[in-house]
DNA sequence: ATTAGCACTCAATCGATGTGAGTGCTAACA
DNA sequence: TGTTAGCACTCACATCGATTGAGTGCTAAT
């Protein structure tokens, strides 16, 4: 559907308008803020037209106009021009990332909280499965007597720890042996692939040290259950009681709810992702528990997997602000990864 | 101040009655409610007077009476039966905790749930700070050529890591021989007097691995800073939704980012505190913050140092289950603490 | 095609009124 | 002297009608 100049620019302004103050917008206000001089009068007429078309809608017959989902998604499809992180906030940015040059999960919930507090919305953040990625080593650290340490490495850098028992007289020479093998086997395996069963072949291997390959195969089991799956963080939840439309109770709890409770969260989250930056209007989303929410996201690379961010506000959000943050924030972890990891 | 035994039923009667269903409470329902033979006159009298000894107030003359932070002090002090735990609960509890035999990290976490799910408030626990754990070992290990992990381990089991960088040439025997110089020096001390200066001694010592230990030095220094404190975990915070007192919307969102946001927290548990269940009513918190809520926490000790635990909820709340609950779960971790730690 | 003018609509606000749960006081009673 | 029935009084809350005002749609003139 094809709109004519003035039309896109009286939608612009409602948009525009509403966004910012949450009330429907009349004819009389739009000529005098955004400077039109053509009459209140007209303006409703094309008011009446852009209402007919589907963009517009009128929450009673005496209130102004708000826009429609359909008018949003007209707007973010043909309209909108992303608005990018100032040199200021790409500042910011740099400064927090380079304070935690720890583990990529802190990295990642930094950049989180960076997300949500630019944007005043909440913010998410998956970190993809590390199911895909690839052991890289394992090492048997002894911790104490009766005591040791299971490190495994991937090849993207996470490192995980679990703590076994093992028997007395195995000397740090015997672990030191056993990590070998270990590696030996292992080696450039996904990490999906480290299952127990199918190592079970190093246990018959060396019958010697059958305990101590069978308590760090159980570590590796138990690593693997407790941490394979994607890990969401949400920053910012708290965003949400800013907007009016959230004054009412229940809404209000049943969105917190629903990003505080981990289970719940990623079922919102569509699976095929793009390195685009993605939106969802409302009811456009599949999920009904935030069909009276926006979602905007997009998903980036890291060493091989897709990662997935986003940010989750009212309807009535500020897309083009939301969209370029987020392309922004992309480019820049994506060069962070590369680098650094 | 001494109450017969009247006066205490009637007072007790409409702090059980005004806690379920947070209306005052009016002299006819009690003797419905509570089957006195006595009639709502005299009830009325028996009101006035405790009114008078400030045990009791009325939101306005021709509502009923709800009981005063001064009469839930005096029912708290006096009155209160603690109610533990049943069975099932801490059936539940003890599959929880078998479940997550993991970090001590991970247990609290659970247990911090456990107490939000079974109370209906918000629970919070907070793990000492590792300055005054035990250092107990060292390890570095080889990640991949140029890149090695440093290990602390603690006396409590606590285990933390860095990566650093090394240069090329530095040996796995290289790394072996300098994690035993550091144990050697180290052995025994405070986390926290392994800070860089005092350790400068080791880089003294062996001039030629001089760099790997400098970055060795930096990572404990980072881990120290990012570590040492005591750790605040919060379950539950939306618990609070569920309390009618909370319906302002201003209120709750005071209180909600006092629970999310980790630095506000710190400042309204007290400092000292002992393994006894405590409890602050209202005002009698030092922090304005949380006056219009109450309190009731303990203090568990684990390997020396002392963590607290707590529940925090409406002043209208559940005292003598709060209470009990935390009674039984300090003693179910303590002996944790001490047979799994 | 645009605009001024005007009648119309309807949410929101305000005030008056009625209702009812609960009290305090008094006088009678055990 | 403690207890109780009776009754007038208070006050939050709900309901109803009138008023207001922002905004619309329509019509006739430009």
């Amino acid at each position: 559907m094809v709109l004519d100049e003035r039309k896109r620019y009286i939608l612009e302004s409602i948009i525009k308008d509403y966004v910012e103050t949450a009330e429907p917008v009349g004819s009389r206000s739009i000529v005098r803020k955004h400077g039109l001089n053509i009459s209140a009068a007209t303006v409703r007429n094309e008011m009446a037209d852009l209402e007919d078309m589907g963009y517009l809608e009128q929450p009673h017959t005496s209130a102004g106009r708000i826009p429609s989902e359909m008018g949003f998604r007209y707007y973010v499809d043909c309209m909108m021009e992303k608005e990018s992180l100032t040199d200021e906030e790409v500042e910011i940015l740099g400064k927090k990332l380079q304070e935690s040059i720890r583990e990529w999960n802190d990295v990642a919930q930094g950049i989180g909280d960076f997300l949500s507090q630019v944007s005043n919305y909440a913010s998410f953040i998956i970190i993809p499965s590390i199911k895909y990625s690839h052991f890289k080593y394992l090492h048997l650290v002894p911790i104490q007597e009766g005591q040791a340490l299971v490190l495994v490495v991937t090849d993207v850098g996470l490192i995980m720890h679990r703590r076994i028992d093992i028997p007395r007289g195995i000397s740090p020479e015997d672990l030191q042996a056993i990590s070998e093998v270990f590696n030996r086997v292992c080696k450039g395996k996904k990490i999906m692939e480290l299952r127990r069963s199918e190592l079970q072949i190093l246990r018959d291997d060396l019958k010697k040290r059958q305990q101590v390959i069978d308590r760090a195969l159980e570590a590796v089991d138990n690593l693997l259950d407790n941490t394979a799956d994607e890990k969401v963080l949400i920053s910012g939840a708290l965003n949400i009681l800013k907007e009016p439309e959230f004054k009412d109770l229940d809404k209000l709890k049943r969105i917190l709810t629903l990003l505080e409770e981990d289970g719940l969260f990623k079922g919102i989250i569509p699976d095929n992702i793009s390195q685009d930056v993605d939106i969802l209007i409302g009811k456009e989303n599949q999920s009904e528990d935030i069909q009276e929410m926006s979602l905007v996201f997009t998903g980036y690379r890291t060493a091989g997997e897709m990662g997935k961010m986003g940010l989750i506000g009212p309807i009535r959000m500020e897309y083009w602000k939301a969209a370029g943050t987020l392309d922004s924030v992309r480019t820049i972890i994506e060069d962070l990864l590369h680098n650094r990891f």
